[in-house]
DNA sequence: CCAAAAGTGTTGCTTGTACACCCATGT
DNA sequence: ACATGGGTGTACAAGCAACACTTTTGG
């Protein structure tokens, strides 16, 4: 009655405006040999063939963004349980030549060592160092510009690394990966007493004794820590 | 030839997924009377009539998504140059009963003296005080702490104010601005010291003697500011 | 004169940074 | 024994918060 008559009306409104396909596209980063480490799909076919891209894909009917982007990453890495962070929409009616795509880019961590490398070399993939990145399309290389100040942001607030590194890790390959992050260095000492004064990593009873002669204790991050905090980690440059 | 072939092999592609609407909805925040402002619209129909939700409209062919979040600002405050900022996706496949929309939710930033009071009237729209909202539908709840919490990390940040007070201002309307969006009073003579270090102010010549006996120095934005800094303004409690 | 806001100064604490220094050990 | 990274301590500077104090002026 009334109220279906009003649905029948809403949809009316709906329906005079046009639909859009929607895409996500996933910064992934990694840490590995102590550089911090971007996911890339090679493209195949023109137009801009040759060039790299970002994992991305359409999101469907029945999927959040999230999901989408979730769906996308379990095909490409075979990991479930994957950080997963909404970045930015990139919607520029031009920013695809082959049709009106809105995409929303995520920035996703994984811990190299856990992927499925199989899957990745099957599609093509290939990790370069955030670095020294190849030629990408669209707008792709604006994109991971955003992902990587976002997570740098990130990274100045709360402490990363449970995402990135193995479950055991030293306080220089934690260091290392904030030097990654932040392309700067820190003092070793600084570094080591601010990030334990923030009481989330309990260190274990084991040591790592490859990279140095002496041997330094590994730590894990403290599982009962809810891992959001406000104050700053690092002071930006 | 080639190239044309693989162009219909890539609109093959598209055409395989589905398409969805796009909406934007806007955080219009504003202040007045010492009050931080979410400007807000009623529903006038099932489902949820009664029921308040931010300003928001469908995405164009032919517009990107801040194109289309200005656009519904200038019909709605009819103000162009709007400060503007991405703030999140919204996606769930169930949030509006009416459809599958998707919406990207923007903060803006006006100021409540120069908006069109007559457009904003017209609409049955009302200024709501962000510590007194109303009802409001779908997920718009979600979206407003959201933006607010983006409104507090940019302010923390970046010396906010251009955008919602008038051109002269006292430091003490700046301090009850930031405590309109912290929640939390500021000490006055530290606020002040602090804001002056950041060198983004020029002090005027004229008074305001309204607000007090002695009578507050006016002060206004440094024009040549570049407004993006990276040093934190006030630490979040 | 006094209340009230404007504006400045002082002090003590916390935090960041640079760097010195001892420790353990593989070569 | 010594070079190397691990780990701790110290000393100085910067920033912040609390609060005392002075200025101005309307009632």
């Amino acid at each position: 009655m009334e109220e279906e008559k009003a649905v029948l009306n809403l949809s009316k409104i709906y329906k005079q405006h046009p639909k859009h396909y929607v895409a996500v596209d996933c910064s992934i980063f990694g840490y590995e040999e102590g550089e911090l480490k971007l996911l890339l799909y090679p493209r195949g076919f023109e137009p801009a063939r040759g060039k790299w891209s970002l994992m991305g894909g359409f999101v469907q009917n029945n999927e959040s963004l999230e999901e989408a982007a979730r769906r996308i990453l379990l095909q490409t890495t075979g990991l479930h349980d994957i950080f997963l962070e909404q970045a930015a929409a990139f919607s520029n009616p031009e920013r695809d030549p082959g049709a009106r795509v809105i995409s929303m880019t995520f920035v996703a961590l994984i811990r190299i060592d856990m992927h499925d490398k199989e899957l990745v070399r099957e599609n093509g993939a290939h990790w370069w160092t955030v670095t020294n990145l190849p030629l990408l399309i669209f707008d792709h290389e604006a994109m991971i510009q955003n992902a990587l100040a976002l997570l740098q942001q990130k990274a100045g607030i709360n402490l990363i690394g449970k995402e990135l590194l193995p479950d055991l890790f030293t306080m220089m390959q934690l260091k290392n990966l904030y030097e990654a992050i932040f392309q700067r260095s820190f003092d070793p000492g600084n570094f080591r007493k601010k990030v334990l004064s923030l009481d989330i990593l309990e260190r274990s009873s084991e040591k790592n004794t490859t990279e140095s002669k002496k041997g330094a204790f590994y730590y894990r991050f403290n599982e009962a820590d809810p891992g959001n905090r406000s104050e700053r980690i690092v002071k930006f440059p």
